[in-house]
DNA sequence: GCCAACGTTGGC
DNA sequence: GCCAACGTTGGC
Protein backbone atom coordinates (compact mmCIF):
# COMPACT_ATOMS: atom_id res chain seq x y z
CA UNK A 1 0.00 0.00 0.00
CA UNK A 2 1.00 3.35 -0.74
CA UNK A 3 0.32 6.99 0.54
CA UNK A 4 0.15 10.05 -1.05
CA UNK A 5 -1.19 13.66 -0.35
CA UNK A 6 -3.38 15.31 -3.09
CA UNK A 7 -3.99 19.09 -3.24
CA UNK A 8 -7.32 20.78 -3.15
CA UNK A 9 -8.40 24.35 -3.23
CA UNK A 10 -11.05 24.30 -0.79
CA UNK A 11 -13.25 26.84 -2.57
CA UNK A 12 -13.11 24.10 -5.55
CA UNK A 13 -13.35 20.55 -3.50
CA UNK A 14 -13.18 20.38 -0.02
CA UNK A 15 -13.13 17.86 2.49
CA UNK A 16 -16.57 18.42 3.62
CA UNK A 17 -17.67 17.86 0.08
CA UNK A 18 -15.95 14.81 -0.13
CA UNK A 19 -17.33 13.82 3.06
CA UNK A 20 -20.72 14.84 1.67
CA UNK A 21 -20.17 13.38 -1.93
CA UNK A 22 -18.60 10.30 -0.02
CA UNK A 23 -16.55 8.81 -3.31
CA UNK A 24 -15.39 11.46 -6.49
CA UNK A 25 -13.55 10.93 -9.18
CA UNK A 26 -10.20 12.88 -8.66
CA UNK A 27 -10.23 14.82 -12.84
CA UNK A 28 -9.14 17.83 -14.06
CA UNK A 29 -5.37 17.04 -13.55
CA UNK A 30 -3.41 18.67 -16.43
CA UNK A 31 0.45 17.76 -15.61
CA UNK A 32 2.47 14.88 -17.00
CA UNK A 33 4.28 14.02 -13.69
CA UNK A 34 0.81 13.81 -11.93
CA UNK A 35 -0.59 12.03 -15.13
CA UNK A 36 1.83 8.67 -14.97
CA UNK A 37 1.31 8.46 -11.12
CA UNK A 38 -2.83 8.63 -11.65
CA UNK A 39 -2.18 5.96 -14.81
CA UNK A 40 0.81 3.64 -13.53
CA UNK A 41 1.20 3.91 -9.90
CA UNK A 42 -1.82 4.73 -7.48
CA UNK A 43 -4.38 1.82 -6.77
CA UNK A 44 -6.90 0.51 -4.93
CA UNK A 45 -6.59 0.70 -0.67
CA UNK A 46 -3.61 3.27 -1.31
CA UNK A 47 -3.97 6.01 1.64
CA UNK A 48 -4.39 10.13 0.72
CA UNK A 49 -3.84 12.61 2.85
CA UNK A 50 -6.45 15.40 1.54
CA UNK A 51 -4.89 18.93 1.60
CA UNK A 52 -6.49 22.54 1.41
CA UNK A 53 -4.25 24.52 -0.55
CA UNK A 54 -4.87 28.16 -0.94
CA UNK A 55 -7.18 28.37 1.64
CA UNK A 56 -8.34 31.58 3.11
CA UNK A 57 -8.29 30.31 6.14
CA UNK A 58 -6.70 27.17 7.05
CA UNK A 59 -4.15 25.85 4.90
CA UNK A 60 -2.74 22.35 5.60
CA UNK A 61 -4.14 18.83 5.68
CA UNK A 62 -7.90 18.73 6.42
CA UNK A 63 -8.65 14.19 6.33
CA UNK A 64 -7.65 11.64 4.79
CA UNK A 65 -9.41 9.79 1.65
CA UNK A 66 -8.91 6.41 0.27
CA UNK A 67 -8.15 4.98 -3.25
CA UNK A 68 -11.47 3.23 -4.31
CA UNK A 69 -10.17 3.09 -8.04
CA UNK A 70 -7.21 3.18 -10.00
CA UNK A 71 -6.17 4.82 -12.82
CA UNK A 72 -8.63 5.10 -15.71
CA UNK A 73 -9.24 8.09 -18.22
CA UNK A 74 -10.16 11.27 -17.29
CA UNK A 75 -13.34 12.03 -19.85
CA UNK A 76 -13.96 15.39 -18.61
CA UNK A 77 -11.05 16.25 -21.08
CA UNK A 78 -13.66 15.26 -23.99
CA UNK A 79 -15.81 17.94 -22.80
CA UNK A 80 -14.91 21.33 -24.09
CA UNK A 81 -17.67 22.83 -21.31
CA UNK A 82 -15.41 21.32 -18.72
CA UNK A 83 -12.90 23.23 -16.28
CA UNK A 84 -9.81 21.29 -18.41
CA UNK A 85 -10.53 20.94 -21.92
CA UNK A 86 -8.10 19.20 -23.78
CA UNK A 87 -8.86 18.43 -27.43
CA UNK A 88 -5.59 16.22 -28.18
CA UNK A 89 -7.52 13.83 -25.43
CA UNK A 90 -9.97 11.41 -26.96
CA UNK A 91 -11.55 7.77 -25.80
CA UNK A 92 -9.69 5.63 -28.24
CA UNK A 93 -6.47 7.78 -27.33
CA UNK A 94 -6.60 9.07 -23.72
CA UNK A 95 -3.53 11.61 -22.35
CA UNK A 96 -5.19 11.85 -18.97
CA UNK A 97 -6.14 10.00 -16.32
CA UNK A 98 -7.52 10.02 -12.89
CA UNK A 99 -8.59 7.81 -9.89
CA UNK A 100 -11.69 7.84 -7.73
CA UNK A 101 -11.25 8.92 -4.07
CA UNK A 102 -13.52 7.68 -0.95
CA UNK A 103 -14.02 9.82 2.17
CA UNK A 104 -12.51 8.15 5.47
CA UNK A 105 -11.91 10.85 8.20
CA UNK A 106 -11.52 14.37 8.76
CA UNK A 107 -9.69 15.99 10.91
CA UNK A 108 -11.21 18.08 14.09
CA UNK A 109 -8.37 20.58 13.39
CA UNK A 110 -6.72 20.99 10.00
CA UNK A 111 -2.76 20.48 10.59
CA UNK A 112 -1.65 23.85 9.42
CA UNK A 113 1.50 23.80 7.07
CA UNK A 114 2.95 26.39 9.23
CA UNK A 115 3.00 23.95 11.89
CA UNK A 116 4.04 20.59 9.86
CA UNK A 117 7.05 23.10 9.40
CA UNK A 118 8.13 23.34 12.55
CA UNK A 119 8.11 19.40 13.38
CA UNK A 120 11.76 18.01 12.19
CA UNK A 121 10.38 14.78 11.82
CA UNK A 122 8.52 15.98 8.74
CA UNK A 123 11.26 17.91 7.51
CA UNK A 124 11.89 15.54 4.42
CA UNK A 125 8.13 15.80 2.90
CA UNK A 126 8.17 17.26 -0.18
CA UNK A 127 4.94 19.24 0.48
CA UNK A 128 7.65 21.33 3.07
CA UNK A 129 10.23 21.51 0.33
CA UNK A 130 10.53 24.84 -1.90
CA UNK A 131 9.21 25.14 -5.16
CA UNK A 132 7.20 22.09 -4.74
CA UNK A 133 4.24 22.61 -7.13
CA UNK A 134 2.77 19.31 -7.92
CA UNK A 135 -0.68 19.04 -6.58
CA UNK A 136 -0.25 14.46 -5.94
CA UNK A 137 2.65 13.61 -4.79
CA UNK A 138 3.61 10.22 -2.87
CA UNK A 139 3.93 10.08 0.97
CA UNK A 140 6.75 8.42 2.96
CA UNK A 141 4.51 6.06 5.26
CA UNK A 142 7.14 7.24 8.41
CA UNK A 143 5.58 10.93 7.40
CA UNK A 144 1.97 9.60 6.98
CA UNK A 145 1.79 8.03 10.41
CA UNK A 146 2.98 11.04 11.94
CA UNK A 147 0.65 13.18 10.59
CA UNK A 148 -2.33 10.74 11.86
CA UNK A 149 -0.58 11.08 15.18
CA UNK A 150 -0.97 14.84 15.10
CA UNK A 151 -4.36 14.48 14.46
CA UNK A 152 -5.13 12.70 17.02
CA UNK A 153 -3.70 15.29 19.83
C1' DG B 1 -2.57 41.28 -4.90
C1' DC B 2 2.36 40.08 -5.04
C1' DC B 3 5.80 37.21 -6.53
C1' DA B 4 8.96 33.06 -6.72
C1' DA B 5 9.26 28.83 -8.89
C1' DC B 6 7.99 25.93 -12.11
C1' DG B 7 5.90 23.87 -16.55
C1' DT B 8 4.64 24.63 -21.33
C1' DT B 9 4.79 26.66 -25.82
C1' DG B 10 6.70 27.99 -30.00
C1' DG B 11 10.11 30.48 -32.94
C1' DC B 12 14.46 29.71 -34.58
C1' DG C 1 17.63 21.39 -28.94
C1' DC C 2 17.79 26.09 -27.01
C1' DC C 3 15.57 29.58 -24.68
C1' DA C 4 12.46 33.61 -24.09
C1' DA C 5 7.87 34.49 -23.19
C1' DC C 6 3.99 33.25 -21.08
C1' DG C 7 0.78 30.78 -17.93
C1' DT C 8 -0.04 28.52 -13.51
C1' DT C 9 0.53 27.28 -8.72
C1' DG C 10 0.25 28.46 -4.23
C1' DG C 11 2.25 30.66 0.02
C1' DC C 12 2.08 34.89 2.11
Amino acid sequence: MKYWLFKSEPDCFSIDDLERERTEPWDGTRNYQVRNMMRDEISVGDQVLFYHSNAKKETGIAGIAQVVKGGYPDHTAEDPHSDHPDPKHTSEKPIWYMVDVQFFRKFDEVIRLSEMKTYEQLLGMRLLQKGNRLSVFEVDREHFDFIVELSNN
